[in-house]
RNA sequence: GGCCUCGUGGCGGAGUGGUCACGCAGAGGACUGCAAAUCCUUGCACCCCGGUUCGAUUCCGGGCGAGGCCUCCA
């Protein structure tokens, strides 16, 4: 253990560099990280903000202590796209009602596949729904959030429609680095005449009878302003991460497309909102993802959900573990593209396979051993030294590499711990692992007649000293028919071979 | 058109102003009766053109190429 807590240091998409982290209060550190919209299944490009971002937590929570850090990470269930998945699947229902059906099904099926890619729970999981309106117990909601910014001046009335007026912000733009001079230039803007300025974007849109809505009402220039409605997707989450972290937090974070216009807005309707010079102190944002080299569209074919990849044969012709998926994703450095494959899928399968007998060679039993002792074994500082390095995970790679190969069970343990910490494997995995490696053995020992898989090995290294090759390489052939592999190799202090094997899957 | 990334050996993928990433695959060797496994060694690289420099893959400029955002999007 060194005495040197590392500093981390993640880059910034508002300075564009890496910074040094320091949290505004370290017994409270705070992120907020744009979940799903639950309109359908995750695929799997919404699984890798998911998994950088429960690195970064399981990081903070290892610097600070986990009962310092919370972590928001929100689901979006208002959403035009779920109205209409409503109308269709629930249309006996109102819709309100039918949206909360909806939703509740895909919003339960994200969690899990989420935890089946490693991924620790959220400190909190807050629903749009949930903060629309006014609450009973004061926390931040869409509307008065919206009132504020129409008291503040930053937001008008048109057309049953709440603006929020961008001229009224001077450095508008900042953190896509987007002034609005420019924007305009390029003319892509759909100029909608109701409109003071084209990039002036929805806080509160009018519902139609069809439409769901909530029944709010404003205060618009000294008159009551009705308006059953449904509010911008941007003000969402303005919401729910000030009602969960305050008006400023720490991490902000998501993918990488949500830099223009979603976390732009946010950061313009929680400032001018709350008159606070910053929203978030760091905001990051995770690369995309390709599939075998092409954008992931259904219409290409190439579109695949989390859970069909975890349960279903469609990817490759097979499953994969989730642990699998998780490796394979971290295997590129969080910020840059990744191409998903199945090449990149059995490179991590055969890595972490690796590892698994690397510990199993030096000792470790997760059937035997104390799952408390497991718990309380920390992670190798050098492969927490390269996460606070912008989650440089690649940097951590060397390290789990040589520790696997020592051999050596302190070293295993390491590894184990450190694999444990990353949410590549876990104690139960483990130790179904084991117990399917020793059954497997039982098994065969059993078909073969004999006591244990030792005594055959033994009778084949007798027919070795006897120098009877065709039944040593019968029995050798056998074996590997039935799915054990033998190695043989050399003890380094009496030179005498010694047999180990290896349960093929 | 505007803004922003990226371009490393067969593949994946870090990094650095001047000896090493690392993993997989390959080659050679050790071991072995043979094989597998294991161990050791090793080849293969920094898109192109200029500039700065004693020296650039690394810094600067230009070019070419790939991708993202500017509309819902992780």
């Amino acid at each position: 253990m060194s005495d040197t807590v590392p500093t981390l240091h993640l880059y910034n998409t508002l300075a564009r560099e890496k910074q040094a982290f320091v949290p505004i209060d370290p017994q409270n550190v705070r992120m907020y990280v744009c979940g799903p919209t639950v309109y359908d299944f995750a695929h799997i490009g919404n699984a890798r903000p998911a998994i950088v971002f429960d690195v970064l937590f399981r990081l903070l929570r290892h610097l600070h202590g986990p009962e310092r850090v919370t972590y928001v990470r929100n689901i979006t269930d208002v959403d035009d796209k779920i109205n209409a998945r409503a109308a269709r699947d629930f249309p006996g229902l109102a819709l309100n009602e039918a949206i909360r059906r909806v939703t509740e099904t895909t919003a339960r099926q994200y969690r899990e596949d989420m935890r089946a890619l490693g991924c620790l729970d959220p400190t909190v999981e807050p629903r749009a729904t949930d903060f629309v309106l006014p609450r009973p117990d004061g926390k931040a909601d869409m509307a008065s959030l919206i009132q504020a910014l129409i008291d503040r001046g930053h937001a008008y009335a048109v057309e049953g429609e709440i603006l929020f007026d961008v001229s009224s912000m001077p450095d508008y733009g900042a953190l896509s680095r987007r002034p609005l001079d420019q924007q305009q230039a390029g003319a892509r803007v759909a100029v909608e005449a109701h409109k003071r300025n084209p990039a002036d974007f929805v806080l509160w849109k009018g519902s139609t009878e069809q439409e769901p809505g909530w029944d709010a009402v404003f205060r618009v220039e000294g008159r009551e302003l009705a308006i059953r409605g449904r509010p911008g997707w941007h003000i969402e989450c303005s919401a729910m991460s000030a009602a969960h972290l305050g008006e400023v937090f720490d991490i902000h974070g998501g993918g990488l497309d949500l830099i223009f216009p979603h976390h732009e807005n946010e950061i313009a309707q929680s400032r001018c909102a709350h008159g606070t010079p910053v929203m978030a102190n760091t905001w990051m944002h995770n690369g995309f993802l390709q599939v075998e080299g092409r954008k992931m569209s259904k219409s290409e074919g190439n579109f695949f959900t989390v859970a069909e990849l975890l349960h279903e044969e469609k990817f490759g012709g097979r499953k994969w573990p989730g642990e699998v998926l998780r490796l394979a994703m971290l295997m590129t450095h969080y910020r840059e593209p990744i191409d998903f494959s199945v090449r990149r899928l059995e490179e991590a399968e055969r890595t972490l396979s690796d590892w698994k007998y690397a510990m199993w060679y030096a000792g470790l039993s997760w059937e035997n051993d104390n799952e408390t002792y497991c718990e309380a074994m920390s992670p190798s500082d050098v492969v927490v030294e390269a996460l606070c390095n912008d989650l440089n995970f690649s940097e951590a790679l060397p390290e789990l590499h040589r520790l696997s190969k020592s051999r050596n069970i302190f070293d295993g343990h390491t590894v184990f711990a450190s694999l444990k910490w990353l949410g590549l494997v876990n104690y139960e995995d483990m130790r179904r692992w084991e117990s399917y490696q020793e059954s497997a053995i039982v098994t065969l020992a059993s078909n073969l007649n004999v006591g244990s898989l030792r005594e055959i090995i033994d009778r084949r290294l007798a027919y070795i000293r006897e120098k009877n090759w065709i039944e040593a390489d019968r029995i050798r052939d056998e074996l590997l028919a039935q799915g054990i592999q033998l190695k043989d190799g050399k003890d380094p202090a009496t030179g005498e071979r010694v047999t180990t094997w290896e349960v093929k899957t």
